[in-house]
DNA sequence: CTAGGTGCTAGACCCAGGTCTAGGTCAACA
DNA sequence: TGTTGACCTAGACCTGGGTCTAGCACCTAG
């Protein structure tokens, strides 16, 4: 049987990530529990790592850097009882991520304007920019320049 | 003292950016707009200057490169007659906004779920580790979180 | 007059997060 | 039996986005 087991070019595959970055995440140590070798030295997977990996992921894409991952590895490694802490890690990134929810809500409204905007504009074949300085007729009467 | 212009120092306050940042986007082509200098070399921001500035802090914290920043700046330094292209950085980064929320929405579910199962098994004093590869020695036939 | 504060440029430095290379091992297949 | 392809380690390299330094120019106050 494949045992469950796979090697790091399927776990890349399955989880987007490069090889090599697979193997820079095991040298940082963001893997939560040992990746187990074959008989020749060769990276077996478990379903486990491959379900952690993909956290990870999931992680980095909401910002996560890799050594707070790290810390949240080193925790899960060592086992039960350090709950709180992983706990008071997992709060902090959630509401990190609910910060960056509101931004990009703000950006994208802002963006959102911009192209109402220039859709409006294009379609009436209008003259003024919608995002241009407006062409000032006299800027400051004491303006040295 | 012009009131219509601020120092460098006055726009880092105002957006945020470092004095050096500030240096390095107008370098990097950053601006819409020359910054005026006043006798003495100094640069000389408008209103329009920092409106500009506010907003690419806003890209910035979108994720949108520098360099697209640039892209865009280039092109409303050019003036109208491209906003057809303007349209379509824009749109670009509107839908890059998009799935950036739709990735943090995840991940943040996932978040959620770990941390109602930690406060929850805290509350409970439990001994079940909620996010532990299960020490058994038979393959789990049913894994959950 | 002198000092402090702010500004200027050019360019070095830094960190995060990858990405790629060299040189080697292994197993399978034609 | 030799070639291929996936893998190994160690370590160099690259990009993006700042951040900091050196050395100098102004202005204003004391």
């Amino acid at each position: 049987m494949a045992d469950s087991g796979l090697s790091i070019g399927q776990v890349a595959q399955h989880t987007g990530l490069s090889v090599h970055t697979l193997r820079l995440y095991e040298r940082e140590g963001l893997l939560a529990s040992e990746v187990r070798r074959d008989g020749s030295g060769r990276r077996v997977y478990s379903a486990w790592d491959i379900e952690w990996l993909t956290n990870c992921v999931r992680f980095r894409a909401s910002g996560m850097p890799l050594t707070t991952i790290g810390r949240l590895a080193k925790l899960v490694r060592e086992g039960s009882g350090n709950e709180a802490e992983r706990l008071k890690l997992l709060r902090e990134h959630q509401r990190h991520i609910i910060e960056q929810l509101t931004q990009l809500r703000d950006c994208l409204a802002l963006i959102d304007g911009k192209v109402a905007s220039y859709e409006q504009h294009l379609a009436a074949g209008a003259s003024g920019d919608p995002w241009q300085q407006q062409p000032q007729p006299a800027p400051a009467p004491d303006e040295r320049d």
